[in-house]
Parts: structure tokens; C-alpha cells; sequence
DNA sequence: AATAGTTTTGCAAATGTTTTCATTTCTTGT
DNA sequence: ACAAGAAATGAAAACATTTGCAAAACTATT
């Protein structure tokens, strides 16, 4: 039973009760293999006495590691970040790190300052959201020393080690499948850009790409839309209740066609006879929906892991810290939500 | 420009940089107020020259605060905890602590592992998800003397302050609704319990307002489904595919409405003509899905921010940390997809 | 110009560990 | 039983800060 009434043990305290020196202890802890069994038996004695639980900062300010990554995400409202964070998680938690998490809401003034607060923290490592952010960012990360991972997107080009899907091709997929099916009258609704590499990546491409079929999205098909279901349908039902409908609705992400899709049934349209509506990111449900949603999967867990993986090889062999940059590819997925347009 | 080559900046190479004593560099950033201007404006200089980073952890082991707080909920994934979390998050770091997370996966074993990895990191508090623990869980707390909180249930008689909602309130508050409306052929799909207070209370509590109605839910429609939309399809399509339907399918939580929503959709059944479906939690969605659902406010955001308030205020005031304990009221949800059975 | 009072700064001890080096203790072979 | 070598342990310095106390530098007052 832990004392209470004592102030709070430490390992002199523990070397007290043990009858050995501290420099014992520690070996306890951090060699236990130059102990004689009789000793390594008395500490841990001593430690369940004293209830004694040994002091990160303290190891940290010998330049020992803290454990710690920062990660830092726009946000955890968007399911798929939450999923990734997740997997990174899970994924260092099994190497004995612990993540240190905040989120930036696409600000990214505020994401510098939040990656000093790390800093200060002493993280072993670093994980952002993304291929841009502050010159500012960059050139800390550089003086500091740091390994960093750019999470999400990938770009054999990024300043840091990138693993992510390109969202790029992402959206070109989606895109190509929407004019193979032959599709000319294409409506677009896409997230916000601000301070998002990647809606501007899929923006950018999505309208190439049409562009280069030789079609434009005319104004009153083009819908800025957040990151909302209850949004997306509002502005859905709004595009839906013009006369002039398009065939085919890009989405910049599933949320958004899910929005759409309850848009749709709301107006009394049919999926996909009457509208096609495509997503992107296979959002968890985006299979099971009412019709099955056709997107392009980004594989959220396997980026989590890999960027958890990778950053721990960072950190614990500085020497191989080559630019681990990995792809991790979006794929494709046709379901019951596309299809020819009508004559 | 931060030096690159030389080692990293300590406090005594600001010291140097600016000709003063390294106490003064630690004055100037925690007690500024005690500076002349001048020799204030030198070290701000010589802190950026040297792009000097306080070290946390050479403060913490003076007692001071490491400024982060441990948050442990079973999973992300969860669209509900990834949302409890950002409010949260979000909420302390306002106030200038960074959370510290790990999930545990409904496992309780690991919850105290995880615990006494956020003491190592000397956390300033904790906040645990749900009110039962392992008893290791509650000692450990009280032998260290850290504020903890636990989040998302609420209970008058929970061993440390509860925030959140009360699920047996949730449960009734939706079974009644159902019972309100003249159902008494009813189905439920709830989710495992094993490690989960909350949906144990959520069971206890349908189960014990329908048997108090005179109803007991057969064998045949009591469903045990995990948390995912794909998993609740298949369940509900199976019991929609049975001879013997109910009139009524109330859900452990929204996301296996959701799923069975669909089904319905899939087996041809109108909800709510043919079924009622209900669910809990009032998730992101519910309020959009067709037809737009029935269901239990839990909420979410406003748990994530009161409990950050509350754990801030123990840890800078330790004296009143009386059981500050909240109960954010469940609330029900009248939508479309509950109504009177057909005759 | 000297004194008293106030403001500002520096010195040195303290914080909880790890680690190098030195010392003690234990084996083993004779 | 003893020496040599190996194994186990301890003493003390180091890590990056903060802080109580004392000294130094200013101000204001006479």
C-alpha cells in the first residue's frame, strides 16, 4: 500500500526502503539484467512499498527520450482523421510511445505556435497534417532536429518524408470514372480551401480533368460546401430544385455525397437512374449507405500505421532517416450510386 | 537565425547571448514583470538569436506543471469520443495544457497501464471515459493525488466527478417514447457490454422499461451488434427478413440505427409506416438521414468542454476540488423515423 | 553628497534522474 | 585459503531549470 501521508516517493525514497543506493534503482529500472536476482527482488519490493512511479522529466532532461510524438490534425470532428490518429496511436502505443494530440481548426498561424508548445515538451518526433504549412514550421522542425512525418498526402516532392495517397490521383479517378460512364453535365460541390492542401489538390484536378474532356462546371453546378452533412443536403436540395439538373454530382468528399444522397431522396430524385453522385475518402458507411456509394478509398488506417511506423524508425534510428516517403494509393470503388446517364 | 551547428540552446546560452545570469533568462519568461525593459528587450533578443525552446521538462521536475492532461477513451473511432475529444482538446489548450491520449480498446487491463504511463509523464490530471474501473485504477489516483475527471457518463454516485450524461436517463427517455407511441412488439439491437458501463446502463434500462410495460423482447429480436454500420445492416436485414417482424427496433445507439435504417431500405420496409426505428446519441447525421431520425441527445460537444473546464479549475485550484460533478441531460429527439404501429 | 529604500540581478542550492568510474563483493582455479 | 578476474554496487557529477537569499544598482530624500 502506497504512503499516503509521505510526500511523494521518489527513488531515493525507494533506495531507502530497499537498502541500496539509488544509483540502484535506476539500474532497476534501465538495466535490470546488472542486478543480482536478490536485489532486483528487494526493489521491487521497495517500489510496490512505496508506490513509486518513476519520473519521465526527470530521465527527459538527460537528453533520454520522452516517449512522446506530437500529432497534429486540422481537426477529430472529421471521422477520418479520427480513424487515422487512431491508427497512429495504437501504433506507437505498441512501441511504448504515447501521442501528445492537438488540432489546428486550418489555422495555420495557430499550428506553429501548437508545434512549439511540443517543442517544449521535448517530443521524439513530429506528425503533421498535410504537404503545406508555414515556411515558419519548416525551418523550426529544421533547426530543432527533428523527425517529422507529413501524414495524409503524398508528393514525392514534400519537404518532409510524406505518406499518404495522392490526392491528385484521388480525384482524377473519380473523375475519369464519371466521364467513362458519359457523363457531360457534371455538377461539383467541394469543400472550403483555405489552408487545406488537399481540397485544393482534388479542386484542382477534379476541374482539369473535366476540362480536358471539354467541359466546364457552370456556376449554378458549383457548390462551396463545409464539411457537413446537414450542409451538403441544404445545398443539394437547393442545386435539385433547379430546372436544369445535371447528371452526374463530384463530390470532394464522402460526407458531402452523403449529404447528397439524403438530398436526393428528400427531392424525390433517384440514385443513380436519375443523378449519379460520387464521393471521395470511402468514408466508414459510404458502403453500407442507401444506394452504396461510389468513391475513391483512401486507406485512413494503413496511413496511420504506416506514419506511426515510419516515425518511430525515425526516431529510434536517426541514422536511416531517409526520406521514408510511402504512397499509399486510393483506389477506385464502384458501387450502386453511378451510372450511365439517361438519353 | 538559430545556430544549427552549435548544440541546442540551453538556458545558459541565452544567458550568455544577452550578458546576464541564467536566474534572469528564467525570470524573463515566468516572472517578466520583475525585468527592467531593457534587459527584458536583450534577452528577447538572445532568445531568438539563439532560437532557444524552453525545456518542460526541466521545469517539471521542480513541481511546476508539465501543463498536459492524460485523456483515455476507449477509441476514436467512435464518431461520438472523436467529437467529446475535440471539445475537449480544444477547451484545455485554451488554457494552455496539451492532452495527452491514449485509447484502451474496452480493455480495463490496459486503462491502468496507460494511466501509469500518463503519471510517469506527471500529468497535471486525467480524465477517464465511463464510470467503472478497475479498482487499480481508482487507488492509483487517489495514492498520487491527481485531479481526475470522468467524462461522458453522469452519476450522483460516482467515485470521482462525473461529467456527462446520464444513459439510464437516455434509455428510458427513449423507451418510453416508444412505449408512448403503443408499441408492444419490440426489438432491440444493442451492442456488446464487456467493458462498456455505458451501454450495460443503456441495456438495463430498455430492458427494465419495457418488462415494467409488461414486454419482454423474445430471443429472436434481441440483437447484439458492434459498433458499425455494415455489421447493423446485416443484422437488421436479417431480423427484417424474418416472418415475424416487430413494430418497433429501438437501437443501443445511432450508428447501428443507421445501419438498420438501411436495411430497411435494402428489404424494401418503410420506416416509420412499416417500422419504427429509434436510436441514442443524436450523432452527426441523424439529423439529415431519410427519414431524418428519432433519437437521444447526448451532448457531446458541451461534456468535452464542461469537463475540460472542470479539470482545469481542480488543477489550478486545488482547493475547491470538491465533486464537481455535471450532469449535461440527455434530451429526447422527436424526427421521422418513429410513429404510432399500424393497427 | 550621503542615506535609506526600492528595484534588479546574481549566486548557489535544489529538483529527480542517469551514468561514469571506482570500489566492494563474489567466483573460480589453484 | 588466496589471488585474479568478474560481477554487483555505490559515490558523485551531470542534465536544464527554478528560487530563496544576498548583493548590487538604482531612486528618492534630506
Amino acid at each position: 500500500m502506497p504512503d499516503k501521508n509521505t510526500k511523494k516517493a521518489d527513488i531515493f525514497a525507494v533506495a531507502r526502503s530497499a537498502a541500496v543506493s539509488p544509483s540502484t534503482v535506476s539500474r532497476y529500472f534501465n538495466h535490470p539484467e546488472l542486478l543480482k536476482s536478490t536485489t532486483r527482488k528487494r526493489i521491487d519490493n521497495a517500489v510496490r512499498r512505496t508506490g513509486y512511479i518513476r519520473n519521465r522529466a526527470a530521465q527527459t532532461i538527460h537528453g533520454i527520450r520522452s516517449g512522446t510524438v506530437g500529432v497534429l490534425v486540422p481537426t477529430l470532428d472529421h471521422a477520418i482523421f479520427a480513424e487515422v490518429v487512431q491508427a497512429l496511436s495504437d501504433t506507437v502505443a505498441a512501441q511504448g510511445f504515447t501521442i501528445l494530440l492537438s488540432s489546428h481548426g486550418y489555422d495555420l498561424q495557430r499550428e506553429y505556435l501548437i508545434l512549439r508548445k511540443f517543442l517544449e515538451h521535448r517530443v521524439d518526433g513530429v506528425v503533421l497534417t498535410g504537404l503545406e504549412h508555414d515556411e515558419a514550421v519548416f525551418q523550426l522542425l529544421d533547426s530543432q532536429g527533428i523527425p517529422c512525418t507529413l501524414m495524409w498526402n503524398y508528393s514525392n516532392k514534400s519537404r518532409f518524408p510524406s505518406i499518404g495517397a495522392d490526392n491528385q490521383m484521388a480525384a482524377k479517378l473519380i473523375t475519369d470514372h464519371v466521364l467513362s460512364l458519359g457523363h457531360r453535365r457534371v455538377a461539383c460541390m467541394l469543400p472550403p480551401t483555405d489552408g487545406n492542401d488537399r481540397a485544393l489538390a482534388r479542386r484542382d484536378m477534379i476541374l482539369a480533368t473535366l476540362r480536358a474532356a471539354g467541359i466546364t462546371v457552370p456556376a449554378h453546378w458549383s457548390l462551396q460546401t463545409v464539411y457537413s452533412i446537414s450542409e451538403s443536403k441544404k445545398d443539394a436540395i437547393a442545386l435539385f430544385s433547379q430546372p436544369d439538373l445535371p447528371t452526374a454530382l463530384i463530390c470532394g468528399n464522402d460526407i458531402l455525397a452523403t449529404g447528397a444522397l439524403y438530398a436526393a431522396k428528400a427531392a424525390g430524385l433517384n440514385v443513380p437512374q436519375d443523378i449519379s453522385i460520387v464521393g471521395i475518402g470511402d468514408f466508414k458507411g459510404s458502403s453500407d449507405i442507401e444506394p452504396t456509394l461510389t468513391t475513391v478509398r483512401m486507406p485512413a488506417r494503413r496511413i496511420g500505421q504506416e506514419t506511426g511506423m515510419a516515425l518511430v524508425r525515425a526516431i529510434v534510428e536517426p541514422a536511416e532517416h531517409s526520406n521514408e516517403s510511402l504512397h499509399c494509393a486510393p483506389e477506385l470503388i464502384i458501387r450502386q450510386s453511378s451510372m450511365r446517364p439517361r438519353l
